[in-house]
DNA sequence: CCCTTAATCGTCGTCTTGACGAGAACCCGT
DNA sequence: ACGGGTTCTCGTCAAGACGACGATTAAGGG
C-alpha cells in the first residue's frame, strides 16, 4: 500500500553519491575524497552528500558534482546508477544513498572551495582489487558503476562523454580500449564507428600532431543508440 | 561530504514500488492496485509500501511482492529499476521510492489477505497511452519498467522469466513478440535461440497439444548473458 | 630523401541474419 | 485409413557484418 500517516514510517537519511569516471593516462580513474570524519575516517570514499529538503535527486547529484569538481551537468554525462540502502551500511543511522554515474572528459578538477576533504583521481582497477579500500559499500557502488559504463559503451554513444567536444576516431578507440581493457584493431574500429549513423559528425578540421597522418576531427552526433552496437566478446584480446 | 549529525538532514520516507509485468492473453500486463486513501483515492497505482526500519531495499521489495501477489522471489525475476524522489511527488511529505521491476509468468495471483485494495492485471499499452491514469509518478515508473524489460530481452535470458519452468521455443517467441510488439519469423527465431549457448536446456520431453507437431520442452539454461544478443531493429515488423 | 608513425581505405574468408522452401509430427473430420 | 490443417523443425540462399591483415596516404624527424 502507498497510504500512510507521518507517524507510520521510520525516518531515513537520503544521500547521493557520485561515481565520476574519466580516462586519464591510459587508465580508467574515479574521483575519490578522503573522509575527515567517522565512520571510516581517513579512508577514501566516493563524493556525495545529503539531498536537500526541496531538491530532486537529479538536482542533488548535479549540485554535488559541481561542488566537488566544479563541472556542470552540461559538461559531463550524469545518470542515476542504483540505490543502496542496507540497514547497516552506516553504523549511525539508516541511510539510503542514490548513486549516480558521471562520465567526464579528462579535465583538470578545479574543485572550487569544497567542504569535502581533498579530492583526487584514483585508478579504478586498483580500487576494485581491494574491496576494503573504500568506505561504506562504495566498493560495490564503484563496481556497479564500472559495469554500467562498460555496458553503455556497447549500445550508446557514451564513450564520447569521455572525450572533448571535438575528438578523433583514435581518441574514441582509446576510450573503448581503456574502459573495456582490450586492444582493438584501428582499421576495423574506424570502419565500424564511421559506419554507425548519427554517431560522429565531421567538423572538417584535422588534427596537427607530432607524428603520423593528421586525423579527422569529429563532434558527437545526434544518435542516442548505436545501430549496430559495438560488440565486446569477439575480437577481444585482453591487454592485461 | 558523507559526514553528518542526525540533526543535519531532512527526514525522508522511503518506499518500494513494484512494476510486476507478465504476459497474459497476448498482451503485456502490469499488476495495479486501487488506492483506498488520499491522495489519488480511487486511482490505480503500482503496489508498494514502506521500507521497514531494519530491512534492506531488496528485502522490502520481496516482502511487498509476497504480500501483493503471494509469489516468492524465487518464482519471479526481481531487480531494482530506479529511484524517484521529486520533492512534490507526494503532496503530504518528502517520499523517495525505490522502484523494482518484476517479471513473472502468467500465474493466477493468489493474493493472500492483503492490506492493499483490490489488485489486478491491467494492459500496459493502455496505461502508457494515458499518463494520468496512474497515481503519483507511476506512469513514468511503468514507462521506465517497460523500457528496461524490453532492453533486457535483448541481452539476457530475462524472457524466460515470463515462462513457466518448462516451456517451448514458441512460448519464448510469444514473449518476445508481445513485449517488443513485433512479429518474428518462427524458423529464424528457433535457429537463433537454440544456437545461443546456455540459454536453453532440453528436457527431452515434448508437449502434447491440440493441433500441430509437438514441441520440445526446455528449461532455462545457466547463461546470464546472451551471446550473440537478440537484436530488435532488423526484421521488426510492428504488429500494431 | 628516406624512415617512422598514425590515419584511412580495401580485400578476403567467415559468420550471422532475414526470407522463405520443405519436411516432420501431431490433430481432426470424413 | 486418408487427406487437410496446424505447428514445429531443418535447410538453403543471398546480403550484410565482422575479424584479420595488406596497402596507401599524410604528416614529422633526421
Amino acid at each position: 500500500m502507498n497510504d500512510y500517516r507521518p507517524e507510520d514510517f521510520p525516518p531515513f537519511a537520503v544521500t547521493v553519491d557520485l561515481a565520476v569516471l574519466t580516462v586519464r593516462e591510459e587508465r580508467l580513474t574515479v574521483l575519490v575524497v578522503r573522509r575527515g570524519e567517522e565512520p571510516h575516517r581517513g579512508a577514501r570514499a566516493l563524493p556525495g552528500g545529503f539531498v536537500h529538503a526541496d531538491e530532486s535527486l537529479d538536482a542533488a547529484a548535479a549540485r554535488e558534482l559541481r561542488e566537488e569538481t566544479g563541472l556542470s551537468a552540461e559538461q559531463v554525462h550524469l545518470e542515476q546508477l542504483a540505490t543502496y540502502g542496507d540497514p547497516d551500511r552506516d553504523p549511525r543511522m539508516r541511510v539510503v544513498t542514490v548513486a549516480y554515474l558521471a562520465l567526464a572528459p579528462d579535465l583538470p578538477v578545479p574543485r572550487a572551495g569544497t567542504d569535502a576533504a581533498e579530492a583526487g583521481w584514483a585508478p579504478v582497477d586498483a580500487l576494485l582489487r581491494s574491496p576494503a579500500e573504500l568506505a561504506f559499500d562504495h566498493h560495490r557502488v564503484l563496481s556497479d558503476a564500472v559495469e554500467r559504463a562498460r555496458a553503455k559503451l556497447e549500445h550508446t554513444p557514451a564513450a564520447t562523454a569521455f572525450c572533448d567536444t571535438v575528438f578523433t576516431v583514435s581518441d574514441l578507440r582509446h576510450v573503448y580500449e581503456v574502459v573495456w581493457d582490450v586492444s582493438l584493431d584501428p582499421r576495423n574500429f574506424h570502419r565500424k564507428v564511421t559506419g554507425v549513423p548519427g554517431l560522429l559528425e565531421p567538423t572538417g578540421e584535422t588534427t596537427t600532431r607530432d607524428g603520423g597522418r593528421p586525423a579527422q576531427l569529429y563532434r558527437r552526433g545526434s544518435a542516442a543508440q548505436l545501430h549496430p552496437p559495438m560488440l565486446r566478446g569477439g575480437q577481444v584480446s585482453a591487454t592485461t
